[in-house]
DNA sequence: GCGGTGCTGTAAAACGATTTTTGAAAAATC
DNA sequence: GATTTTTCAAAAATCGTTTTACAGCACCGC
């Protein structure tokens, strides 16, 4: 009893012309005379009906869909990138098929080789780590791609990413300029080159002015364990009087390990988080972050990734953008100026 | 230059058997001889070879893709059951295809008449509104779906939602075993069944134990606003000694109204959240909240449309989650408990 | 008036898998 | 040993679109 879903051919009949003028008037690829254009779309519009995309698919190749492929869904970093990306593809005919590598090599590989099975237009990803193995894969399906918001080693591929030595600096240089010069890093995994480029940047503000280096302490990808990580440096350190998040996990990590020991903010330990979400602002004691353009990053690496699938050949770009700091009531003046001849034993 | 993707003849031709036997051996539609079966296999390895999924999808009309529509996928419940669903797809060679709605009619439809031209096996929504205008577009297609969190007037729809009533109800019997008489209650928007359930759960009580009923304020979908309204909600009235809010945005916004304000949580005003997010723990003042089980919640999805794609029939189930409050130190003892004799001006 | 040249529509050939049909061996039966 | 049944792989049909090849027609210049 299931009746058949409209094909191109019933489109075709109730217009009396044939299918093949029915897909150049819906698609445009050749002129029609005008009257019939007119009888088609009719046609088209009275029987409801949508081009079979798998059909199309086939015979041209190419997919109207852009694969992602992110690290994690839980971050709200990479889905804000995803809800930007989805919201330039939309008008477009394209649809979104996203996936989790989770971080793992294997897992990315598997995962990107299925998406790739639907031959998509375009693939944004942001890669689990530097050496990001599964490029191979990209390479032999010859899909335009942007990597974002990691840098990559492949020379071939565009990139949009943040600026991380200067937002790294930008927040150190705030921080030293209030008078800190205890001050820890609370980096989340060193083996992720935009981690270490935000550190860089904020470990040379301090070079260049001949202050010694802070201390660093690597907390791990998630909450949790940041969280963890944090308290028992806390417990078995002098305390500094001010914390430089490098992630949004990590800011929460720092969070959370002060307020346990309630250390006050700023009082006590000045800090500043990463990325800016409504929770840092809805807060006693609003926190000053490093922001990320993120709706900007989103819209440039569609426009990249359009005009790579349009056919542009230029040099592949690399895309910074500069991280913007929100000076907030988190940041103070060290209760004692001379930061290092005092503190928790 | 462009060297083809290798297809099923290429694996066929080396195997030396038809593209027939190759999908019957991949497939296991039809049995094969062993050893035949043993180099299909090898070969299809060797040339790394995978189906090209339009090709199949046009043969057999489903696609192995779930479609999922929400409302926002910028709002971290939301990503966050797309996150869970996509751990459950991840073994079994379906895509995630995602598209936002925007809480918009229109833009719902249409973005539900798009992803539904892939002809998908299954389909998740999170309806925008109750009335859920784009439900004819389901049935036309024919295809197994879902919704979830919301509820619809829907009677052929499976749904998977938290029981709304009682997580109002143990979020209000909380605060009235504390003490407390006057509460605000923060809703998002109540043109939306699930919060008007909640609503009338957390009314049961006060009603059941003969208490005034609670003011109600509609703090409208976004954190801003919601902040607003709050704001302007606490400038012109007596100021209640407890707050219940029923959303995460919601409780956004009441935070950051209190936190303008500088009023003590839970010194001047208790506060009971909604979602339980790493922000709500990591803070001085954890957050009391209402949590769903949102992981749970994932994996029922999956499961319910999984039973529906394989051919079960049973008819729809209405699977309900009940909500855990999770007791923090934003709740506590009203300083003056007859509340309603009390506060500011 | 005639051959050429746009124009514009139809017919038919792809696309690459799956599934049905066919056919030729191998196995079973008498 | 001849015939029937079974087995299993090859061949062919199919899905719905896009695109190529071709044909009819009008119009052009000579």
């Amino acid at each position: 009893m299931t009746e058949k879903p409209i094909s191109i051919r019933d489109v075709a009949e109730r217009a009396g012309v044939s299918p093949g003028t029915v897909s150049n008037v819906l698609n445009g690829s050749r002129p029609v005379n005008a009257a019939l254009a007119q009888r088609v779309r009719e046609a088209a519009e009275a029987l409801g009906y949508q081009a079979d995309r798998a059909a199309a698919l086939l015979r041209t190749g190419k997919a109207r869909i852009i694969a992602v492929l992110v690290p994690d869904l839980d971050n709200p970093f990479f889905t804000s990138i995803v809800s930007a990306l989805e919201s330039g593809l939309r008008d477009q005919g394209y649809e979104l098929i996203v996936a989790s590598s989770r971080g793992e090599d294997d897992t990315e590989h598997s995962r990107l080789a299925a998406m790739l099975a639907w031959r998509p237009a375009g693939l944004v990803v942001i890669p689990g780590s530097d050496e990001f193995p599964a490029r191979a894969l990209i390479d032999r399906a010859r899909v335009p791609y942007v990597v974002a918001d990691r840098i990559t080693l492949d020379p071939a591929a565009n990139t949009i990413s943040v600026d991380n030595e200067s937002a790294g600096a930008i927040g150190m240089r705030h921080l030293v300029d209030k008078g800190h010069r205890d001050i820890l890093i609370a980096a989340s995994v060193l083996k992720l080159a935009n981690i270490r480029e935000r550190c860089a940047g904020a470990v040379s503000v301090l070079e260049s002015l001949g202050l010694p280096p802070p201390a660093i302490v690597e907390t791990g990808g998630d909450f949790t364990l940041a969280s963890d990580r944090l308290a028992a440096w806390l417990d078995s350190n002098r305390q500094p009087t001010a914390i430089l998040a490098l992630t949004n996990f990590t800011t929460l990590g720092v969070l959370s390990a002060l307020a346990e020991r309630a250390i006050a903010i700023p009082r006590a330990i000045s800090l500043i988080g990463f990325d800016d979400y409504a929770w840092m602002r809805a807060r006693t004691t609003p926190l000053t972050a490093i922001q990320q353009p993120v709706q900007a990053m989103g819209e440039a690496i569609w426009a990249r990734l359009k005009a790579r699938i349009e056919g542009d050949a230029s040099p592949p770009a690399h895309i910074q953008f500069q991280c913007d700091l929100k000076v907030r009531a988190s940041t103070a003046t060290p209760s004692h100026p001379d930061g290092t001849s005092t503190g928790a034993g």
